[in-house]
DNA sequence: CAGGTTCTGCTATCACCATTAGGACTTTCG
DNA sequence: CGAAAGTCCTAATGGTGATAGCAGAACCTG
């Protein structure tokens, strides 16, 4: 049952290489010249092939820009440090910080592909995009988990979290400005959540966490 | 010598007005259809031209983009609220962030024009941007002038900022989700300022000040 | 191996885009 | 009036994403 259709499988392997040789030749231009920068011309020259052929694989630029998004979303769940969540607080909103504005700063192409929506007709499709969602709300699974429950401190700490990253990419890009702030972030939420009124915060919850 | 040449003002007088039609137009299909969705095709057709003839009063679609750049940095100055700062820490930080976030959230396509660099081959003329610099430069001052002297704490006060316009525009448009936040935001800030290692704020500074 | 089917690349073409060239017409000025 | 400047147009260029249709290779079946 295995073996039973090899050529098949062998037609379908290289079609699949010649798709992700595509995806890496748009990412090498999207982190070249820009993510608006890409052109199927310019993809086409790189693989070796005429634009129109590119359609063989994916049905418009568009998809090649979903493509990439899923990656990316792939990536972003993959990135996510859960191993290193202890439990504690501070620990884990640092842990959790870092881990998103290093993602977004060591990638300012994925960044604007994945977060902010700039390419004029795209939108991600809806499978790619539930798995961005589903990222972002383990994270937020997890702050409940550390006791922060609030919708409001939440909403505080994406805030933070993709202000430190923006900034970082915008103003410093390369280097760690922001980066070097987000100890200090951390701390700053952490302290708010203990002293606000509404506030819903274990300061050292229960110790060890089950990921997922 | 004031009368010297009506002709030629008349002239240029209506220059100016075709000009500020078309970028009146260049708006109203920013924020209808997305910034990168502006054409030379749809402004003419709003202004009742032909797309060449827009060549007489820009060289260019990136100097129609520069020009609306201009404008909205100039919009931006005005917009801040100068008037209202009082010299009380909290008072002031809550001010200058709504009036901030406001701003951008009034209008996402002026938001990507003046702060995201999105537009593919466009950046703004120099003249443009040090109006924009100098607006953001000017809110720094009046931190300084309240006590936040820290580069690292003006450098969190900004990701704070930006960091709430962003997360307002990109998932509640037309809403306040964020904007809520912005004074619990602000608290949490000034809170940091005075407990912080290198702190440095003044709780409740000289009152009065000079604008400007 | 012969037959047909599928896959994969191509050329040619279309519509749209920003931009340039150059001509026609109007307005203004001497 | 006649020259100059300004305004708008048509026509055309080179670029984009996308479609149609054809040629040949790869493949599967007899």
């Amino acid at each position: 049952m295995v073996i039973a259709e090899p050529v098949r499988d062998r037609r379908s392997e290289r079609r699949e290489s010649a798709k992700a040789e595509i995806l890496e030749a748009a990412w090498r231009i999207a982190r070249a010249e820009g993510l608006a920068a890409v052109s199927l011309g310019e993809i086409a020259r790189a693989v070796g092939m005429r634009p129109p052929s590119l359609y063989n694989y994916f049905d418009s630029k568009n998809a090649i820009y979903d493509a990439m998004f899923a990656q990316g979303a792939e990536e972003f769940v993959r990135m996510e440090p859960w191993d290193e969540l202890t439990g504690d607080l501070v620990h884990d909103l640092s842990v959790m910080v870092h881990a998103f504005v290093g993602f977004c700063a060591e990638d300012p192409a994925r960044y604007q592909l994945l977060f902010q929506r700039t390419i004029p007709g795209f939108e991600p499709s809806p499978e790619s995009y539930a798995v961005s969602e589903a990222s972002l709300g383990r994270i937020v699974v997890h702050l409940e988990r550390c006791g922060v429950t609030d919708p409001r401190s939440i909403d505080l700490f994406t805030a933070l979290g993709t202000g430190l990253a923006d900034q970082q990419i915008s103003n410093d890009p390369g280097g760690d400005r922001w980066i070097r702030l987000i100890d200090d972030a951390v701390e700053m939420f952490a302290n708010h959540l203990t002293t606000s009124t509404g506030g819903n915060a274990r300061p050292t919850p229960a110790k060890g966490n089950r990921a997922t």
